[in-house]
RNA sequence: GCGGAUGUGUCGUAAUUGGUAGCCGAGCUAGACUUAGGAUCUAGUGUCGAGAGACGUGGGGGUUCGAGUCCCUUCAUCCGCACCA
């Protein structure tokens, strides 16, 4: 009987999916094992054979585990929202949902084909409103939280408004956005939306102004990759930078914890190293640098809006009271548009200075507003002299008449902010006083910072500017905004800055040093400002170097003496030496000087110790259609969340997937898209990493419809105990999903804080790529062909060029050999001429030979169908539509060689090789499959074969052919020569016990250690022995069955029906490894002399070692080899080696 | 620039973790069976050498009785991060 894998695998699948074979239900008396594929995104293209390395691996480490008793939970469903889908939705006007539907069901039937062992039972779809339902919901709980860094966990807005309530916020430690103290009753007497601004900045889930590359033409904010020169990748479209208002998760929230995390898990360096570097924590201090020269009083004495003493403010504090009751009607007029920053300034009334009060004040901007009523004209002459004295203090005073205020109250505003607007105060009081906060990690270094750099984009930049710089810093600022952060990367050798007219005084060396303003400074990490240590730093080095800046020399190499910084070449950036020049911790190490500098720094009130991360809040709206949308509504334009009764929260229908006329959001586009009172939804949905982030735990509980995942059947799950997936997602997916995971951990809502316990990364499988060299501009008249060569026939390629005709219709491909040649030559007449390399689709090449001339030849015009000329070595191919002519030898056909290159698998290159038949738009087959053609029990070992797990390597079928030929030797072991099945009942021999045994313990091994390349091999090498040993025992083919199944599933069903057996082979038990079997009764020693092996001897297990010794240097060879010379030592490992030294 | 990984026949790879380098498969060569072979089987196949033997795990050095494996150094390739203060 032949081995018919086509039909043993059609009909196996068929029973397990009858049977449900692979259902999981929890059941507490067997140990619980998870293993997970990361979710598949279905792309249009399929499946290729690079998907299933890793869904085979896991496969084979369920099927293994399911063997050794564990109840397994395998499952797989589609991460089916996506910017693919809807792009081509707006290219075709098709749904998203149609053809993400086609492209699920065509995935499914390709995983079907390869007879994994997952519970079909539990797939799903991100885009399922069953299931976007809970990730809606799990957005509504982070809107509904906020990171309480007391308790070190999400807790409940609820609990925060009580705090508020009780005690205002002063001792509240959450992590949030602009904290602003207020107490308790002042809470109270806020109004429903302050407070819900307020909490806003709270919320895990929240509404903020974030910068964005904006695209208007695509209607989308576009990532930093999906930007390129100021344009989108996609249509070249200009993009700006824009502050819009977008949903954000607090992730930087759970930084600490996200990064501490790693400790506790089970994966590779690599990938735990890119973690941690996308948390970047840098530990270091934030230093206040006061500006110079400095006019405010002292630090930290008291809050800047107490403009006046305790004494004179107790004298006029019932003035104050009294006035701001009795207020003229222009007064109050005017505070009706001025209060809650409506002209974007913080704006009081009736406020003690000195000892006068002010009507308005604007104290950043050091700005008195004046209303000038009848009462005024009396004191006209006092108002002078009180002006006198404001402005000695820094006040400037504006006044407006009541009458103005009356009459055109429009322009008394807008001339109030334009003065406010216009109004740069020269030492950067404003800035909440005295200077600004940078961030460093090296604050051992301060005695050697010479100057100071802020961001282009920091909101310091316009207060330090002073008003000669003035212009200087707007162009320069103009000219960084129109490059996107990726191109300021992208070039960072361009040093460049500009100065301010500011000073800050060093507060350790008291020496004034000069403020810059630089795109090498970025405004997202720490405060966008920093202390500029040239010596010790490369990018301050280069930027003191191009401005001329001191530079001092305050960290020498432990060993070392100080040099004169201005012979460098380079900044020294090492933590390795010790402080020169450096005040009080001169002398120290650096790591010494950083904690002691930083206690002096504490203690005198400079600044603080301070922990940074790079982790930002993930921006979590997408101004996109298809993706879920958000549980939200507006009312009086501030978010509300919908409660669970309420969700899933439908995506609508739209008539075309654009944006709106106006720029909104394709939602916009939905007739009734806000709740039933009318209050608007939100028109954004969310990004991919929404859906992808908690379907594990969905996993467990796919059907229950009163929460994500059931009390009971998460704690008898847990957690993924195996996770096999790509490297694409180490910084995104496996980020966010992590803490997703520990948001619900947080809540109680899960039992895990880690949701990933053991992970792998299955390496790449890359395409082998085919590519075809022309030459352009280079073709030739169809007439001209036949004597062009015939010519170059005789001359050598050279003359091609001779010939080069005007009736352009031909066009010329050189075999891969040749087209250097042929170009070079070619060259010399043409300078435009350009050597041409493309890829072209592997299955018209066959060992990187170009084999189908007239397929070819179709697939490149569609457009002019025309002649083509092949150029090989001895003669040329001519190919017109179907016809494919050769000129030349007639005995010695050419070869046309392609070059073949590794690239990535993708569709774009046309090196796409799927694992089933690859049939054309007409349903004609391209490409007959591995499937097809070998079997999936074939692509799976053969995949398997190809090299450990990890590592990346090209798809090549060399050897599928003798992965293919073991299957059939095993299946040749259960059958006699005339094809019967026949195995026999007789006791094995101690030989097949031992090849058994043998092959039992390192697949198990092989197995938990994810080493399923040499599992193959073991497999073969044990076949290869039973073979020989012409072994069809029963009791070994038994066990050996057991063993292959979890690799090649179907042919083990098979085989093991035959056998006898009524159940699948899935619930047979794996075979005890059993030593006994291997106890061997003699070694066969390799003996080697100075270390080289010249020999083997056998000799029993239980020889002493004086006995091998004396044997051995007994033996003549041994003789032979120590050349007369006596032995110094002899060397005898038991069961390992001898070596005899001479 | 920083961090990580890898480097072994013609090719994919293996090596009991410091103990006979090249298992298994492919390719190639020769042969058997056969009407035929993209079937099956047998033998050979690291390099040099007629041979004995010598050399051989990117290069150089070291530790060791013994190194593909450990240490130092250097080169190459791949991947990740990258003005992160």
């Amino acid at each position: 009987m032949e081995y018919n894998f086509t039909e043993i695998e059609k009909n196996w699948q068929k029973f397990w999916s009858e049977n449900k074979t692979f259902k999981a239900e929890v059941d507490k008396n067997k140990p619980k094992f998870y293993v997970l594929d990361m979710f598949p995104y279905p792309s249009g293209a399929g499946l290729h054979v690079g998907h299933p390395l890793g869904y085979i691996a896991s496969d084979i480490y369920s099927r293994f585990k399911r063997l050794n008793g564990f109840n397994v939970l395998h499952p797989m469903g589609y991460d089916a929202f996506g910017l693919p889908a809807e792009q081509y939705a707006i290219q075709t006007g098709q749904h998203p949902a149609i053809t993400t539907d086609v492209n699920i069901k065509r995935y499914r039937q390709q995983l079907d084909k390869i007879g994994f062992s997952y519970d079909w039972d539990r797939e799903f779809r991100t885009c399922d409103a069953d299931y976007y339902k809970w990730t809606q919901w799990a957005f509504t709980q982070m809107f509904n939280h906020y990171y309480d860094n007391k308790t070190n966990k999400a807790e409940s807005i609820e609990s925060l408004i009580s705090e508020f309530e009780k005690n205002g916020n002063s001792n509240v430690n959450a992590v949030c956005s602009e904290p602003e103290i207020f107490s308790a009753s002042e809470w109270k007497q806020k109004s429903e939306n302050e407070k819900q601004e307020i909490l806003l900045n709270y919320r895990i889930a929240y509404l903020a102004d974030t910068m964005v590359n904006w695209c208007s033409a695509l209607g989308t904010v576009l990532a930093n990759d999906e930007v390129k020169d100021g344009l989108s990748v996609r249509g070249g479209h200009p993009v700006e930078q824009k502050k819009m208002r977008q949903w954000s998760l607090r992730i930087s929230a759970y930084a600490e914890r996200l990064l501490n995390g790693l400790d506790t898990v089970d994966w590779t360096d690599s990938l735990k190293e890119m973690q941690r570097n996308w948390i970047g924590k840098s530990q270091g201090a934030e230093i206040h640098f006061d500006l110079s020269p400095t006019l405010s009083k002292g630090k930290g004495a008291r809050p800047e809006y107490m403009t006046t003493d305790a004494h004179t403010w107790l004298g006029v504090k019932e003035h104050v009271v009294e006035n701001r009751k009795n207020s003229t009607e222009a007064e109050a007029f005017l505070w009706k548009n001025l209060k809650g920053k409506k002209l974007g300034y913080k704006i009081r009334r009736q406020h003690a200075i000195d000892k006068f009060i002010a009507d308005f004040v604007c104290l950043e901007k050091k700005t008195i507003i004046e209303i000038d009523g009848i009462y005024h004209d009396f004191q006209k002459e006092q108002d002078e002299h009180r002006t006198q004295i404001l402005t000695e203090l820094g006040f400037s005073v504006i006044r407006f008449k009541n009458e103005e205020v009356f009459a055109n109250p429009e322009k008394v505003l807008a001339e109030i902010k334009s003065y406010l607007d216009a109004k740069v105060l020269p030492f950067g009081e404003d800035l909440g006083g005295v200077g600004f906060t940078i961030f460093t990690t090296r604050p051992d270094t301060i005695f050697g910072c010479t100057f100071m750099v802020l961001a282009p984009e920091s909101e310091l930049v316009d207060k330090v500017t002073t008003t000669e710089y003035k212009s200087a810093i707007q162009e320069y600022i103009l000219e960084t905004k129109k490059r996107t952060e990726r191109e300021r990367m992208a070039d960072v050798k361009k040093v460049s800055g500009q100065f301010t007219g500011a000073y800050a005084i060093n507060p350790f060396t008291k020496t004034e040093i000069p403020i810059y303003i630089s795109d090498y400074v970025l405004a997202g990490y720490g405060t966008g400002a920093i202390m500029a240590v040239p010596a010790h730093d490369s990018r301050d080095f280069k930027f003191a170097k191009h401005f001329n800046l001191p530079i001092i020399q305050v960290v020498a190499k432990a060993g070392e003496t100080e040099t004169d910084p201005q012979t460098w070449e380079d900044s020294y950036d090492s933590k390795d030496g010790v402080m020169i020049n450096s005040g009080v911790i001169t002398g120290m190490t650096v790591k010494d000087a950083v904690n002691h500098i930083i206690d002096i720094i504490e203690n005198e009130d400079l600044g603080t110790r301070k922990v940074n991360y790079r982790l930002r809040d993930a921006i979590f709206s997408r101004q996109r259609y298809w993706g879920e949308p958000f549980p939200v509504y507006f009312k009086d334009g501030l978010p509300q969340v919908l409660d669970l009764k309420n969700l899933p929260l439908e995506l609508p229908e739209v008539d075309k997937f654009l944006p709106t006329e106006d720029g909104q959001p394709p939602l916009g586009r939905a007739k009734k898209w806000s709740t039933e009172e009318g209050f608007p939804f939100e028109l954004s949905t969310m990004p991919g990493f929404a859906g992808s982030s908690a379907y594990y735990l969905r996993y467990m509980d796919p059907k229950n419809d009163k929460e994500l995942v059931s009390k009971d059947a998460n704690n008898y799950w847990q957690d993924v105990d195996l996770y096999i997936g790509g490297t694409e997602h180490a910084t995104g997916h496996l980020i966010y999903s992590r803490f997703w995971n520990k948001f619900l951990f947080d809540l109680g809502l899960v039992c895990k804080e880690e949701p990933f316990k053991k992970l792998i990364n299955q390496g790449m499988i890359q395409g082998l790529s085919e590519f075809i060299c022309t030459i352009s501009g280079h073709k030739m008249g169809t007439q001209n062909i036949t004597t062009l060569f015939d010519f170059y026939w005789l001359n050598g390629i050279k003359n091609i060029v001779d010939c080069n005709g005007n009736n352009i219709n031909a066009e010329v491909f050189y075999s891969a050999e040749i087209a250097e040649e042929a170009f070079n030559n070619i060259a010399e007449v043409t300078e435009k001429c350009k050597l041409l390399k493309f890829n072209i689709p592997i299955y018209y090449t066959s060992n990187h030979k170009l084999v189908e001339f007239s397929k070819f030849k179709l697939w490149r015009d569609l457009d002019s169908p025309s002649t083509s000329i092949f150029v090989c070595k001895n003669g040329y191919w001519i190919v017109k539509g179907n016809s494919v002519e050769w000129i030349g030898d007639q005995n010695i056909k050419g070869d046309f060689h392609t070059i073949p290159v590794v690239e990535k698998m993708s569709k774009s290159k046309y090196n796409v090789v799927s694992p089933d038949n690859n049939y054309d738009s007409e349903g004609n087959l391209i490409q007959e499959g591995v499937i097809e053609k070998y079997g999936a029990d074939t692509l799976r070992l053969y995949e398997m074969f190809l090299g450990p797990l990890e590592q990346s390597k090209p798809w090549d079928t060399q050897g599928i052919d003798g992965v293919h030929r073991f299957l059939k030797k095993l299946w040749r072991l259960f059958f006699d020569n005339n094809g019967t099945f026949q195995v026999s009942d007789e006791p094995a021999t101690k030989d097949e016990l031992k090849i058994l045994h043998k092959t039992i313990k390192k697949i198990k091994e092989d197995i938990e250690n994810f080493s399923f390349n040499t599992s193959v091999s073991a497999f073969m090498i044990c076949v290869n022995e039973l073979s020989d040993l012409k072994c069809n025992k029963r009791e070994i083919l038994s066990d050996l069955i057991v063993l292959v199944s979890s690799f090649a599933p179907h042919i083990s069903e098979e085989l093991w029906n035959k056998l006898g057996n009524k159940e699948s082979i899935s619930f047979a038990k794996f075979p005890e490894f059993k030593a006994e079997y291997l106890v061997e009764n003699s070694f066969l020693y390799p003996i080697s002399f100075n270390g080289k092996m010249r020999f083997s001897m056998d000799f029993p297990i239980d020889a002493t070692i004086k006995e091998i010794e004396t044997v051995v240097l007994n033996d003549e060879r041994s003789q032979k080899w120590l050349e007369g010379k006596a032995p110094k030592k002899v060397i005898i490992v038991p069961k390992k080696i001898i070596n005899i030294v001479f």
